[in-house]
DNA sequence: CTGCCTGCAAAGGGTTTGCACATTC
DNA sequence: GAATGTGCAAACCCTTTGCAGGCAG
């Protein structure tokens, strides 16, 4: 449950080159605000009550738009569930295949391993964009969160 | 492109309590022989050049069964799109965000790193299943094979 | 004012399903 | 012979798209 201004989001979807207009700030505020990494109707059906003009095809335009810009990120579940999230710092995601939950797991010694490793190794033929990590099982008790210590 | 007998693969699935039908046979070892992650309709189309008989829902119905019994993987694309992947060896995957290619990488150093890694981790309320390590990126020359040393 | 964005509704494409028949064990 | 699996085609999502009107810059 981030905090974040709407003027602030104006300023982001402007540098992007995308016009701040009333669906974006909507749909992007919305996303930073709770990051549960909702598919893109999910995230409709939840607009609605508040903003029942907003188009569902719009939402998914807006969110095509936002991951053009790199200013969201998209994951898939195992099965091929298209989610939304807004968190572009370098984390894991620990999925349960029970609720179908994400939740984000950040590891700074995790990413370094994983980083030193393929600074290591000689890759050829490919340039490497992003290295993802899914950690994927089932939750004990599906109304507690998952925690690494 | 592995080797695998007819008969091996009817002693597979009979020990998963699957039946051994002819689709059930020409679709796994299909992906056996080819692993090249296909979607179902790839697989569907492929297959039906040499079982024409073979109906597109039985490869969808058939492709659900396997990945229930445990004898093969289904991965996910970015975007959602669904592959099958009949290698069940801890492996991670290269995929090309040009070309859509899936490559599998093995690599055991990688493999004891992250498993080292969550071994001395308590986590709580998860038990892990599997942990996925995606590489995504983008081939240089998309008509040679990515090589890591 | 201009070009980009939106709402709407229809089309698209991959996947699932109900049914009667066929097949395996 | 009983239970399970299959072919077929229609139904079902989720997502994309074309269009006419709206809005931000």
């Amino acid at each position: 449950m981030k905090s974040i201004s709407i003027t602030r989001i104006k300023e982001i979807l402007n540098d992007s080159g995308l016009k701040a207009t009333h669906p974006r700030l909507v749909v992007f505020s919305e996303l930073i605000k709770h990051n549960i990494h909702p598919t893109a109707d999910q995230l409709y059906d939840h607009l609605k009550i508040d903003h029942p003009s907003i188009a569902k095809g719009t939402v998914y335009r807006i969110l095509d738009h936002l991951v053009s810009a790199g200013l969201v990120n998209q994951v898939s579940t195992k099965q091929g569930i298209r989610r939304y999230d807004a968190n572009l710092d370098q984390h894991a995601h620990i999925y349960c295949i029970k609720t179908h939950e994400i939740q984000d797991y950040y590891n700074d010694e995790l990413d370094s391993l994983i980083r030193d490793f393929f600074a290591r190794k000689k890759v050829e033929n490919f340039h490497i964009r992003e290295i993802k990590l899914q950690i994927n099982g089932e939750k004990e008790d599906p109304n507690k969160k998952v925690t690494i210590v």
